[in-house]
DNA sequence: TATCAAATCGAAAACGTTTTCGGTATTTCG
DNA sequence: CGAAATACCGAAAACGTTTTCGATTTGATA
């Protein structure tokens, strides 16, 4: 039992195989009565085009490539969740990939995409990402191409972000307006330029309440886990045991703030409040109740992808597209860990 | 600036698109000179094969699909990227869909990666799943086909599981050793093999220490959701104000127990000592830290992909492939939500 | 009846690769 | 020197589809 042709179909019936594609596309320059007899023996026979064969002729895949840091991480799988459901919505597949962080795999990566002649590529970038010639390269070779959450602010393609400076500036306010004024952050690392804006959406809260920026309380995170959070908790109260407020790039370096000072018996937010980033999941069930920024993550995937579909069906009709950087709304979440000071 | 063809190579070089592509592919039956002039031209060009005629001439396309029911769900993420990481290493790249514990969108999804020829599919059932015949389709197209963690039993393919029965009989074991005897159990649908193995492991236990089975004692969430965790928290104390432990289907329903308990001021363990499955992350960052059994995901994953391979090259090679099931190993972690009772 | 339009069909090229098989040209050896 | 072995190359088919363009037939109209 073989996957059934159109030329098997055609012989069958006694016709061509132009006459079988065309009958089962339904053009309109085939008889009613042979269009029949072809729908009906490409039901029996359980016909379905062969997409290697479609994909040749056709030149598109319907597929696109994903690439992500990491997939175990709240934000990013609910990101996935949404490209991977609004693609299928409009036919699309998607391969997925996690660089890990790591600017080789990235880059092996987006070549292998390339390769593999998807037709489209969203990507977040991975934090060591300071080199843009892979994405160059996509952009060459006249690829659909979205970027979001951890971009590359100078390469012209479209982007899905939020504004991190204002998100993180109403964090640290929110602190502030909390009674909290001592206050300070466990950014991410040195490149991404979301930890970059986070960091100056920071210093600017300061700046507006006529707090003074210290530099020793600001500590930088190398991989963003949930260790470094109970490191720089403990590093955070040797090093200032009067800080009174916690601002961490991430819920997951928060949880590991909480983790540690609820060992130690350090009272949150008597003592020390601390908020996150990112509003993931276990947040809401920490004792105490983690307050963080909520970013809409799904939408941030369904966006992206819409964004690429616009793209891709002007690649294919060979209109220009012109790039779009669309910024999604957060909001700071008031919980537990920053209860206002009496 | 177009994409090199094997064509546009043998004809700047002035040899037949035969010698080019054996060139390339280091045949033995071409000279070195001529091998040296084609890559040399070829990297020049930027030249990479095109992956749709490969496909179409192959009749494989390096691509696996994988279906599972969430993916923002921290066991199946942990899967995904164990799959992912192995599909990769091995030069194969995953399209992923998820089917929403929806049997309709899993049997779509199926007749998209059939269609799609995809070398290989892994699957994790949704809790909807009473009917087999998209699985037999898989298997009756001789299609490379792993099932994990959620199957069916009586489908003829590979297996990634656990043992169910004996994990959850070790969770409640767990309890009774530490001193609580009246346990209830909140448990999976009635469909998904899984969820009816942890029940008859929790009967099991209970039959082994001589503890009488309730049926009163039995929930049954719908969906496995957090908010089914606090509903039937709830219901339970309404219903057995004595009981002493309570073992979830998984984690995120134990959570949302914990979430309740914390929240109306039940002492865990003293009141009611809880313990879950499959080891969350955020379980050990719980208040009080949350006893679980560990089930290995990524490795999970792993395995997956490699009994999957293992098919591919037998089909590939059309030599006989016998199915296996792989059974690993998982442990129960004590933490503090099942402290000894004094 | 001659003419023209509409309806219906099919030949063939094209997408780019892989692989079989046979054909030269060159070398080796008796 | 002739025959056999070896080294190197290319023609062509095949994978299965889509689409252009021209051919044929049919029916309608003047």
């Amino acid at each position: 039992m073989k996957e059934a042709t159109l030329k098997e179909i055609a012989e069958k019936l006694g016709i061509s195989i132009t006459t079988v594609s065309k009958a089962l596309k339904d053009y309109p320059d085939v008889s009613l009565k042979t269009k029949d007899a072809v729908i009906s023996l490409a039901k029996k026979l359980n016909y379905s085009p062969n997409s290697f064969a479609v994909n040749l002729r056709t030149k598109e895949s319907k597929t696109i490539g994903l690439i992500i840091p990491e997939i175990v991480h709240h934000f990013f799988s609910n990101v996935i969740n949404g490209i991977v459901a609004e693609a299928e919505k409009n036919g699309y597949l998607v391969i997925i990939l996690q660089s890990n962080e790591s600017l080789e795999l990235e880059k092996k990566q987006v070549a292998l995409l390339i390769n593999k002649r998807v037709d489209g590529i969203i990507i977040s970038l991975s934090n060591e990402s300071n080199d843009d010639s892979h994405l160059k390269e996509i952009i060459a070779r006249k690829i659909p191409f979205v970027q979001f959450d951890k971009i590359a602010k100078l390469i012209h393609s479209s982007k899905v972000v939020i504004n991190d400076q204002i998100a993180a500036r109403n964090a640290v306010q929110h602190l502030i307006d909390n009674g909290y004024r001592k206050i300070a952050h466990i950014r991410g690392p040195l490149n991404p330029q979301n930890a970059i804006d986070r960091f100056i959406g920071y210093k600017k809260a300061l700046e507006m309440n006529n707090i003074p920026f210290d530099a020793s309380l600001v500590y930088t995170c190398e991989k963003v886990t949930f260790q470094e959070g109970i490191d720089f908790a403990k590093q955070i109260m040797a090093d200032h045991s009067d800080v009174e407020g916690i601002f961490a790039i991430t819920d997951l370096v928060a949880v590991g703030v909480l983790s540690y000072f609820n060992d130690i018996g350090i009272k949150i937010p008597e003592q020390v409040a601390v908020i996150g980033f990112s509003n993931w999941f276990m947040s809401q069930v920490l004792t105490p109740k983690l307050s963080t920024v909520d970013q809409p993550s799904h939408e941030m995937g369904v966006t992206s992808f819409k964004l690429l579909l616009e793209e891709m069906n002007c690649h294919k009709k060979e209109i220009h597209f012109t790039p779009r950087t669309i910024e999604l709304e957060t909001k700071v979440i008031a919980r537990e860990s920053t209860f206002k000071k009496k």
